[in-house]
DNA sequence: GCCAACGTTGGC
DNA sequence: GCCAACGTTGGC
C-alpha cells in the first residue's frame, strides 16, 4: 500500500495521497481517499485533515477528493498553508483533546526517522523519551525504553500486569477454573468415554480430551439447555441433520450437537426478529415451543422453574453459529443484536477503546468497538472454545470464510458451536436468593464468594442515559415491556486486567440481568453508580428493529462502567472477549451471587 | 500464539 | 463524506 502513495502537492511538501478502492463488499468500486502527513499520520477525511491542520486552516478550497484547490478565480489564491505538525498540533481543537489519557499517538508513534528528527530538533513538542502518562494508572513514567509497540502507553508495572493477566486468562481457558468441584478432582474416573478411550489429556486443547468427571463445571454448565423444550427432550439424534451427517473423526464423540436436540430457547429466541432481546427469554411464554404434557420433563438438572420462582432477574447467554445469527452481513455478525452489550447505545468513554477513538480524544489506532458494547455471546463464545453445544466432541465445523487466509481469527471462527443456551442463570433478588441458592444444586455454578453485586436500576437518572419516553420513568409501561419489564444492571466485580489476580480489589464492572419483577430490597438507586464523567458525545443510533427496545436500552447505559477514579472500568465479559483470553470466573458476570447485593455506593471505592 | 495496529468496509 | 468498527497481519 505504501507504494500507492503520491505526492500531494497541494497540501504541501511531504503530504501524500492515495486512493484505495473497495475489493470486496456492497460497497466494491468505491474508492476512498487517505493522506497521509509528513509526520506520518493518516488521514482518513476531511474532516480529520481539518481537526489535523488546525482551525486557522481552511480547507474550503481543497478538493479532498481531488487533492488538488479548487481557485474560484486566480485572484482567491488561497493557499492551503500546511504548517509544520509542531505547529499544528496545539491547534488541535480542543474535542480531540479533551480526553487524551495516553500519549499522543505523534508523541510515540513509529519510531520513524522522522520523528527522530524532531526530537532532534528539539521543536517538537514531545520527544521518544519525554515522560507519558500511563493509559492505565495514570501515572507518569519515561518513554525511554519502551521500544515495543505495543502496551507502549502503559507503564512498565501496569504493563506487567496486563501481560499477567492476558497470561491468566490464557490458562484459564485451558485449564478452567480451577475452583470448582470438577477442576478440584485431582484423578480421572476412568469410566467416563473419554478415559475409556484413553484420549490424551491435552492440556492445550482444553475439554477436549479431559475426563469427563474432571471439566470445569463452570464451562460446562454453560452448555446446558433448558432442559425442558423440546429440543433438549429430544434423546436421539435425527440423523439428518447438518450436524449428524457430519463424518465422525475415529475414537472422538462429536462435538455438535444434533440439530433437533438443540435447545429452543437458544433456537427461537436468540435469531433474527426474535433476537434483540435475549434477556426477554425466560418472560415469555409464546416462543417456548409447545409440549405435551406427558412430554413435559422432570427436571434432573437445572431447570428454569426451579429457579426462577419468584420471576427472577435472569441472564441467558447463547452460543450461536455464525449462520444463525441475525444477520446476513459476515461484518454485523459479530453482535447478537440481542445481549445487554448490543442493546447499549452509549459508548463508555472510558474503556481503551473508547479512548482510542477520535471522539473521546483518541488516536483512531485500536479502532473497536466500546468494550462495553461488544457482543456478549460471542464473548460467551469464546470462553468456550471446545465445548461446542455440549459435552460432544471432535467434530469440527468448516470455515465459513473461505476466502480467509486465516481462519483462526481470535474473533470467532475459532470455534462454531450451536445455539444451545450456554447457561440458564437466575438470579432471584431479595428474598428468592436464598431459595435460589438451595435450588441450585451442584449442576450449577454460582459466583465466587467475594463478589458483589450491584444493581442499577432501569430508568434511573443518569449523564448517559439516551433520551426518550421511558428514560425518565422508571416504571416502563408493562406492556411495552412485556418481557422486559424491568431491566437491571448487576455490577460485578472488575476484571480490570491489573486487577485480575487480586479479585478482593475489584471494582465495578457490568453484566445485565433482566427481571419480570421488581424484587424487594433491591437498590433503586442507581445515581451513585454511573460515572458522572462520563463525555456525552454522539452515538450510535438505534436500528429500527431495535427501536422499540430503545427505552428498555435505557438502563444499559445507565450502567456506565465505574472507572477511571475508583478503578478503570473496562467490562467483564467483554474484556475477556476483546483482549483474547478466558478467565470464566471473571467473565461470568452471568453468574449469580449469592450474597446480597450491595448498593453501588457500598461496592465503589 | 497473542494482540496492537491498521487496512478496509458497512452504514448513515 | 464521514464515522464506526470489523477483520487481518506483522511484531512481539
Amino acid at each position: 500500500m505504501a507504494g500507492d502513495w503520491q505526492d500531494c502537492p497541494a497540501l504541501g511538501p511531504g503530504w501524500k495521497r492515495r486512493e484505495a478502492f473497495r475489493k470486496s463488499g456492497a460497497s466494491c468500486g468505491r474508492s476512498d481517499i487517505y493522506y497521509l502527513s509528513p509526520t506520518g499520520d493518516k488521514i482518513r477525511s476531511k474532516v480529520e485533515l481539518t481537526r489535523y491542520l488546525g482551525p486557522a486552516c481552511d480547507l474550503t478550497l481543497f478538493d479532498f477528493r481531488q487533492g488538488i484547490l479548487c481557485y474560484p478565480a486566480p485572484k482567491t489564491h488561497h493557499p492551503v498553508t500546511v504548517p509544520s505538525k509542531q505547529k499544528k498540533k496545539p491547534s488541535k481543537p480542543s474535542k480531540v483533546k479533551k480526553r487524551q489519557v495516553g500519549p499522543q499517538k505523534s508523541e510515540v508513534k513509529k519510531e520513524t526517522p522522522q520523528d527522530e528528527n524532531k526530537a532532534g530538533t528539539g521543536t517538537a513538542p514531545a520527544s521518544l523519551s519525554a515522560p507519558g502518562c500511563c493509559e492505565n494508572c495514570g501515572n507518569h513514567f519515561s518513554w525511554d525504553g519502551v521500544k515495543r509497540q505495543r502496551l507502549k502507553t502503559l507503564c512498565k508495572d501496569c504493563r506487567a500486569q496486563r501481560i499477567a493477566f492476558n497470561r491468566e486468562q490464557r490458562m484459564f481457558r485451558r485449564v478452567g477454573c480451577g475452583e470448582c468441584t470438577a477442576c478440584l478432582v485431582k484423578e480421572d474416573c476412568g469410566t467416563c468415554s473419554i478415559c475409556r478411550l484413553q484420549l490424551p489429556h491435552d492440556v492445550a486443547s482444553g475439554l477436549f480430551c479431559k475426563c469427563e468427571q474432571r471439566r470445569c463445571l463452570r464451562i460446562v454448565e454453560k452448555s446446558r439447555g433448558c432442559g425442558v423444550c423440546r429440543g433438549c427432550q429430544t434423546q436421539e439424534d435425527c440423523g439428518r441433520c447438518r450436524v449428524c451427517l457430519r463424518p465422525s473423526r475415529p475414537g472422538v464423540k462429536r462435538q455438535w450437537r444434533c440439530m433437533q436436540r438443540r435447545c429452543f430457547w437458544g433456537k427461537h429466541n436468540c435469531r433474527k426478529s426474535g433476537s434483540k432481546v435475549a434477556a426477554q427469554h425466560h418472560s415469555q411464554a409464546q416462543p417456548r415451543p409447545p409440549l405435551p404434557a406427558s412430554k413435559h420433563p422432570k427436571p434432573t438438572e437445572l431447570h428454569i422453574s426451579d429457579l426462577a420462582p419468584t420471576s427472577p432477574a435472569e441472564l441467558i447467554y447463547y452460543c450461536v453459529d455464525e449462520d444463525e445469527l441475525p444477520y446476513t452481513n459476515h461484518r454485523q455478525n459479530r453482535k447478537c443484536g440481542a445481549c445487554a452489550a448490543c442493546l447499549r447505545r452509549m459508548d463508555c468513554g472510558h474503556c481503551d477503546f473508547c479512548c482510542d477513538k477520535p471522539k473521546f480524544g483518541g488516536s483512531n489506532q485500536k479502532r473497536q468497538k466500546c468494550r462495553w458494547r461488544q457482543c456478549l455471546q460471542f464473548a460467551m463464545k469464546r470462553l468456550l472454545p471446545s465445548t461446542g453445544s455440549g459435552s460432544e466432541e471432535g467434530a469440527v465445523s468448516p470455515p465459513r470464510h473461505p476466502c480467509r487466509k486465516r481462519p483462526r481469527s481470535r474473533q470467532l471462527h475459532v470455534s462454531p458451536s450451536s445455539k444451545a443456551p450456554l447457561a440458564v442463570l437466575t438470579i432471584p433478588p431479595g428474598p428468592a436468593q436464598a431459595s435460589a441458592k438451595q435450588q441450585v444444586g451442584r449442576d450449577s455454578v454460582l459466583p465466587p464468594p467475594d463478589t458483589d453485586l450491584v444493581f442499577l436500576r432501569e430508568g434511573a437518572s443518569s449523564p448517559l442515559q439516551v433520551p426518550g419516553p421511558a428514560a425518565a420513568s422508571s416504571e416502563a409501561p408493562l406492556q411495552e415491556a412485556q418481557c422486559s419489564a424491568q431491566s437491571w444492571a448487576v455490577t460485578l466485580p472488575q476484571v480490570k486486567q491489573e486487577k485480575a489476580d487480586a479479585p478482593e480489589e475489584w471494582t465495578a464492572g457490568t453484566a445485565f440481568l433482566t427481571s419480570s419483577t421488581l424484587q424487594p430490597g433491591c437498590p433503586s438507586n442507581v445515581e451513585e453508580a454511573v460515572d458522572p464523567d462520563l463525555v456525552p458525545v454522539k452515538q450510535e443510533p438505534a436500528g429500527p428493529e431495535e427501536d422499540r427496545e430503545e427505552n428498555r436500552q435505557d438502563f444499559v447505559s445507565a450502567s456506565a462502567p465505574e472507572e477511571e477514579t475508583g478503578g478503570v472500568g473496562t467490562p467483564v465479559i467483554t474484556e475477556i472477549f476483546s483482549l483474547g483470553g478466558t478467565r470464566l470466573r471473571d467473565a461470568a458476570a452471568w453468574l449469580p451471587r449469592s450474597k446480597d447485593f450491595k448498593k453501588p455506593e457500598a461496592k465503589m471505592q
